[in-house]
DNA sequence: GGGAATTTCCGTCAACTCCT
DNA sequence: AGGAGTTGACGGAAATTCCC
């Protein structure tokens, strides 16, 4: 399923809004961590990347899944018309018989 | 051939559920 | 509460089909 290895896409991403998680703003408010700002901005974005890619493979998953499920319903459908041809046909076969019998 | 229209594929976000 | 997984919705890019 086409294959084409390859995602690069270092989070320009294509579309909508983004909506930065605002890493710590604080700046008041207690100062539970001193100076770690960069770091723990390197760390959120991180985390960040690693969610982007850990949904970008369960959206592949998810996707191929259904997929299969789609062509399970399908493949049961054709199944069934199978089916009901079957029986309508030999409906009609012992419809016939009858038929005969009485006249 | 090539531009417009339509379809398919993909990445991301947001909402939801489940689990700890 | 909050972290992780799942999935519908959305928008953009690539591919395919139509029409001139």
């Amino acid at each position: 399923m086409a294959v084409t290895g390859e995602e690069e896409t270092e989070s320009s991403g294509s579309g909508t809004g983004m909506k930065l998680p605002q890493a710590t703003s604080s700046l008041h408010h207690g100062e539970e961590k001193k100076a770690s700002a960069p770091h723990s901005q390197a760390v959120a974005s991180q985390k960040k990347e690693l969610r982007l890619l850990k949904n970008r493979e369960a959206a592949r998953e998810c996707r191929r899944k259904k997929k299969e499920y789609v062509r399970c319903l399908e493949n049961r459908v054709s199944k069934l018309e199978h089916q009901n041809r079957t029986l309508i046909e030999e409906l009609t076969a012992l419809k016939d018989v009858y038929q005969t019998k009485v006249e």
